[in-house]
DNA sequence: CGCGGGGTTGACGCACATCAAAGAGAGTGG
DNA sequence: CCACTCTCTTTGATGTGCGTCAACCCCGCG
């Protein structure tokens, strides 16, 4: 069965000097590298109107990059750090999207309408690079191709989106869990960032509201994992001891 | 909350002569309408390309119009019957993943890749359009209107699955039954079809695993729906009687 | 007429939500 | 450095919504 993820990919972006650079996705791992390449953003500045492509800004942790009903600017990339997507809900509590890890794309789902569907807000201190799409005709380049990247990137969002529903709707609450860790352990892995051991920046509720489960069922099933030797969990730090046994239970 | 749906929408088309035109959707209420009209296909065949727009091809019922795996040709729109989209599985039952109702598109997810992720099954006797995607340049429109339109169409595919997730993981049985009979009575309507009361053209157990829920629950909610007098349903006839009511259990 | 597949209805059990309370970290201020 | 608080997490006890199993019904079809 296909694991929890769900998933829009990022902005090519240099690398910064003198940070944890291993914590931060490279560029050629980013999943806007294909835009940036066709824009050729790769090389520095090469004929690029200024403020067209925003590299390497700080997000601080609780900040939020955009809000619903936002107009619609600039597509993110997560360049280091994690964010989360929600609906804020006037009654009841805010409704969660998904997360968002380095090399991943935000705000995607918003090129074809006016607005942001959602909100995004960082769950650490993060970096993203930022393209003002708005802006793209004034670059030069031959649209058509920018165009060709914007389609195949929403696709795999489509394709995705169909696979978690499918996934989500019929699994118990450890298929899910288990689901959901190796969604991320694959995605960092996909973008060359440590994958077998690493931080859950969201809290166990966010998870839940996430997943559809309650944070408790979350808490109890991590440690069942844990004690069952699949996996380590201390605090918000995780390793996957036995992916494959994972695996297994996503297939029941 | 936001009603159970999942969304593609269809080719524009020429209404055929002497059929129930009341059963079929309009070319102008149709979701490829857009696409149809940057084509120029509005006019009968001027300029296109002899095969690259497929009008009312008769589908019967359990027929299918494309199998998963099979390499992507053409997106398909949908202008009388209903169709059903599900990945089959080896090892367990088929995993349904949408309906598609009259005006709505088949396919579109599969744009971006190589070939379809799903397969499409006729649920009664039904007709499409069919529109040839991959021989497009050849019809000497400006591919940046069609790309346009495409990235559009994909944008609110997102934007729609982003809220069937956010909807389905969370609802009871009640709230996921009360919103797919609104979300179809909806999409009729959108159409300019009857949308009071309409056929389920889906047995049971294809609502239940599109909901994840058992045929049994699916059942019972409906009975327990018409004996408070919100609908009322003589095997697949359903009669919405009380919208509001409906719309009221979703909201909690 | 009998047969078969989908639909309905009932009885029962379990997985997970809910409620409640105690434990553990991260700040904050003395 | 140690209290103190606040939030997040863990763990336990209890209730319930829905899945599962099983029987029966209804309708279409040969």
């Amino acid at each position: 069965m296909v694991p929890l993820t769900f998933a829009t990919r990022g902005i090519a972006c240099a690398p910064p000097a003198g940070c944890e650079v291993e914590l931060e996705v490279a560029c050629s791992n980013c999943g806007l590298d294909p835009l940036c390449n066709v824009l050729d953003y790769a090389g520095e500045k090469s004929g690029i109107p200024d403020g067209l492509l925003l590299r390497h800004r700080q997000v601080a942790r609780g900040e939020t990059i955009f809000r619903m009903e936002d107009s619609f600017r600039s597509i993110f990339a997560v360049k280091q750090g994690s964010f989360k997507t929600f609906i804020p809900r006037p009654d009841r509590v805010a409704q969660l999207l998904g997360f968002h890890l380095p090399g991943e794309l935000i705000g995607a789902g918003a090129i074809a309408g006016e607005s942001y569907p959602c909100t995004a807000r960082a769950l650490e201190n993060s970096r993203v690079c930022e393209i003002r799409l708005g802006r793209l005709p004034e670059c030069g380049r031959p649209l058509q191709q920018v165009q060709q990247a914007i389609i195949e990137l929403l696709g795999r969002e489509v394709a995705f989106n169909n696979a978690l529903i499918a996934a989500l709707v019929h699994q118990s609450a450890e298929q899910r869990v288990a689901g959901f860790l190796l969604s991320l352990s694959e995605r960092l892995q996909q973008r060359g960032m440590p994958w077998t051991e690493f931080n859950l920046s969201m809290s166990r509720s966010d998870i839940g509201n996430y997943l559809g489960l309650a944070s408790e069922t979350v808490s109890r099933t991590l440690t069942r994992f844990s004690k069952a030797g699949l996996i380590d969990v201390r605090h918000k730090r995780v390793c996957i001891i036995q992916p494959e046994a994972l695996a297994e239970i996503i297939l029941e």
